[in-house]
DNA sequence: GTGAAAGCGCTAACAA
DNA sequence: TTGTTAGCGCTTTCAC
């Protein structure tokens, strides 16, 4: 390729990166001839020569939560103009393989790993962030980079809505406990302590829909059942409704329903879910820059990017039908 | 690392990879130090340096559109006990970006593209598989290996089981055209013909269900709208729904609904949507294995695997109302 | 603006 | 079973 033009090697590779100082009369050349030979400028031989990785690695809990797709556009739409290339892995909600994904962005040897939700403990999360910079989504982790909406502000409004409709009897419906997602559970116990009333937390055996259908029908299917449910997630509501429907329970007559992520689903005419929004293309597009500066900087100071989700109020919440909550 | 344990790096390689002929102390030594030292085999600079790369790219069109995160499932499933790397690149359906995509897996080497839908036309596709094998999912490709269900089938029952109802107005939403993306209005439209009816095929700017309620809107605000509608999948159908609604009319007293994809949102109670069953996930699964063969011979005669694809019938279908159709 | 030489971390013959 | 020698395709000094 270089004797091909007459140029060295380096003036290609210099061409190729948009390094500065070269010619445009050679540039031109070296881009028709690459053109004509149909010559591809190895990027993962690039990155292995240079010390400097230039790819990005995505890390996302979930595929079939709504919330992960948003995630990476928003990614997608902060890295866009740079020329970095992104490498995805996905892990499962329901057979977690957070290892394997995250292993996986490690061996690709990618400079920075952008990570939504792990289901790694903190104290793994720093662990790994001396091998490779990471950048949280969706959680906080002090003294690393994180991007997140306030999940203690979002169960807080949540639980509040249900209490304000008059509900008591309001059950937090969540997936196994991992380190990072216990704060919206814990946000809801302590309001609905506040409103003297006893908590009821239900674990499903993980954060998919299925999971979350069995367990809400052995929360619902008792005499002195919730009247009003408050999800970790729009796929555990989901599933909340689906249990519901199958033990002849109306939503919202019957139960009360408030999911999170106000993902597209909720919209939908007959499903009309109430629920927090945390603007997740939003996140994704912040951590997609803090990643780039991770990325040239491996010194700056953490950034620590905090916003405020909102309730979303739909058809799927309405007042207690009954004072005995 | 090879001095650590007094051992050649050969060896050191030959232990990573699993490759026979070193001996049982001299690996258990090996490893031993390499976790003490921290060590991880480099696959990116192994790739690169032998001439067979192992990495697998998966293409996927959608990250919104279920049927993916399926395709994406099934594709672990058959990778998982082989030791391969997988990644990901993933477009939009609404903002396609399928050179950009297919051009990171050109990029990040590797051995075997797994191309979920592609937008290309066939004979880019072909041009691609000259620098990349690619193995087609739920997308025929003459003389290339492709996994896919019987389009033609699909959409034939779909289309049929509207005329069993007595439908007679009979629309078929889909998106842009593109080859590959042709199969279904087709039968449609030969199916609808043999029965002495026309056609009437509605184009939506994309194939999400945002392009398709737009479209889906002009097509059933006019005095004869179609009683009946058969979606290119599941998400145009829910765009078809949500514009009904949004119109006053119900779904199936007003209109017929059938799907595409049988995905898990079709069976939440209140959308109950009539679909077809592809089995994605199998899809993906025989994907996987198709591209394993692939990968360790390139000559291997192409594989072409056809499944018949199934209705499902839902509540979103109903008998035509009136026998003006 | 340009080129030569060394080296990134590994594999692939081949030899021992 | 083990070690030696090249070399994958690129970047990076450093010199011209």
């Amino acid at each position: 390729m270089a004797r091909e033009v007459g140029v060295s090697r380096t003036l290609v590779s210099f061409a190729f990166r948009g390094v500065p100082g070269v010619g445009d009369d050679t540039k031109r050349a070296i881009f028709e001839a690459a053109e004509r030979l149909g010559y591809r400028h190895n990027v993962v031989a690039a990155d292995l020569a240079s010390k400097r990785p230039s790819t990005i690695g995505l890390y996302l809990l979930d595929f079939r939560n709504e919330v992960y797709a948003e995630i990476f556009r928003g990614v997608r739409d902060a890295l866009n103009p740079a020329r970095n290339r992104l490498i995805l892995a996905v892990s499962d909600a329901d057979e977690p393989a957070d290892d394997n994904a995250v292993d996986s962005l490690v061996d690709a040897r990618v400079g920075v790993i952008i990570a939504a939700t792990l289901f790694l403990p903190d104290d793994r999360v720093r662990a790994l962030s001396r091998t490779v910079p990471v950048v949280n989504v969706a959680r906080q982790i002090d003294g690393m980079d994180s991007v997140y909406a306030d999940n203690v502000a979002g169960a807080r409004i949540a639980t509040q809505h249900l209490l304000d409709l008059g509900h008591r009897r309001i059950a937090h419906l969540t997936g196994p406990e991992h380190e990072g997602h216990l704060q919206r559970r814990q946000a809801y116990a302590e309001v609905m302590r506040a409103a003297g009333l006893t908590p009821q937390v239900v674990i499903a055996p993980g954060y998919s829909q299925d999971a979350a259908e069995r367990a809400a029908r052995a929360m619902l299917d008792v005499a002195d059942r919730p009247t009003a449910v408050f999800a970790h997630n729009d796929q555990i509501a989901l599933g909340a409704r689906e249990a519901a429907h199958a033990l002849g329970l109306r939503v919202p007559d019957d139960l009360s329903l408030v999911g999170y992520d106000n993902s597209r689903i909720t919209r939908l005419h007959g499903i009309d879910l109430t629920s927090i929004d945390q603007d997740a293309r939003g996140l994704g597009r912040e951590a997609g820059v803090a990643a780039l500066v991770r990325l040239r900087d491996p010194d700056a100071p953490p950034a620590d990017r905090n916003r405020q989700p909102s309730l979303v109020v739909r058809g799927s919440t309405a007042p207690c039908p009954d004072d005995r909550g």
